[in-house]
DNA sequence: TCATCCATGTCAGAAGATGACATCACGCTA
DNA sequence: TAGCGTGATGTCATCTTCTGACATGGATGA
């Protein structure tokens, strides 16, 4: 056995998610997710570059997922289909983790500085979408443009597929649709919305 | 001659600029600012809540201009003319402070805490948006994506217009397009893509 | 003249964040 | 098997942001 426990990083965002959930995000200091954790807050501060860092681990892979998703796809297709799908597709990818996905929204939907925080990872998302149409020879403001419908889709999708089944108690009546669904369908009422 | 001088907020928000266009926002403490502006570090967090309020003013007018417009907008249009138009009507008058524009957008470019700040506010604007849409009869998801349609449309339409006119020296060879007009053609172009 | 108001100052302290240095199990190599 | 380097973690000190409690003293109006 080694000198530690392991996984201090895994401990560190179980416990903080689950603090951020029981108390809130501004009651809980990191000093109390280190305890929790069995580790010192120096130790927290290693691994994440700030308290809000804990709960955006996620995000650089979901960004390279859209990324490879545009750029392999279909020649055929207008920047805003590539983008939409490539959302679609990668929340066929998130969407499997429904439960983790509405704990970490209801904390975040509960505190101004982790909705900061998740914006401007979107807004990362943004800028690498934009830049992964670039390459595909997309000219701007085409791209840039494109890139912001689409996760204005993701979120939108997003949303109401989190509100879409309450986690309350008794039988689930309708299968809920998938994130996947719920994205795509937000994209085609955005284009109904564009044309008309 | 009253016991302070007049305009604290006014000349912290000044100090403020000046500084973080100087030294960048995190070589800058708000000891600093206080100090240039004669008061000290308490006074400047009872005038805002934290060290990066002090570039946001004045997006709480910008809200109120757009949702005004949206609330007299014509009743023909869709829900995306109304966005786009309530967004480049309020550009218009921003546009009027190229200058101060430009150096608060530098400021905020270099420094991803104040982005993050912005995101929110455009967030909240987004939000506020929708708001003023459904107050109109539009449902959803039409009033969300519509929103969040017109604050891309004013985020793209902006950053080209800002970087349209560098501020160097010698005379301008071109009269810049207007910040209104920069928004109406990225408005132009979404519909464009959407349509395709 | 006096009361009271209110912008600002003063002081203390919690929490977030960071640098410098210490510790010590593990595994490699001689 | 003794010794050595490595890397994850701990310890300590310090800075900055932000907040609460209370003090001060010109301005204002009765």
């Amino acid at each position: 056995m080694g000198r530690w426990e392991p996984d201090s990083k895994g401990r560190l965002q179980a416990a903080a998610l689950e603090l951020f959930v029981e108390h809130g995000y501004e009651q809980t200091t990191v000093a109390d997710i280190a305890a929790r954790s069995g580790v010192t807050e120096r130790t927290f501060f290693r691994y994440f570059a700030d308290k809000r860092e804990v709960l955006f681990e996620g995000t650089a892979v979901l960004q390279a997922t859209v990324v490879e998703h545009i750029a392999s796809a279909a020649m055929d297709l207008t920047a805003l289909e590539i983008v939409g799908e490539a959302m679609a597709a990668t929340g066929e990818i998130i969407g499997q983790r429904r439960e983790y996905s509405q704990l970490r929204q209801t904390a975040i939907a509960a505190n101004a500085s982790l909705q900061e925080r998740e914006l401007l990872k979107l807004a990362a998302l943004a800028a690498a979408a934009a830049h992964a149409l670039r390459d595909r020879g997309v000219g701007e403001p085409t791209a840039s443009l494109a890139a912001e419908a689409g996760v204005a889709v993701f979120k939108i999708g997003f949303e109401r597929w989190i509100a879409d089944e309450p986690t309350g108690s008794g039988e689930p009546v309708d299968i809920p649709s998938s994130l996947g669904d719920s994205i795509r369908s937000a994209l085609l009422t955005l284009r109904s919305i564009a044309a008309a």
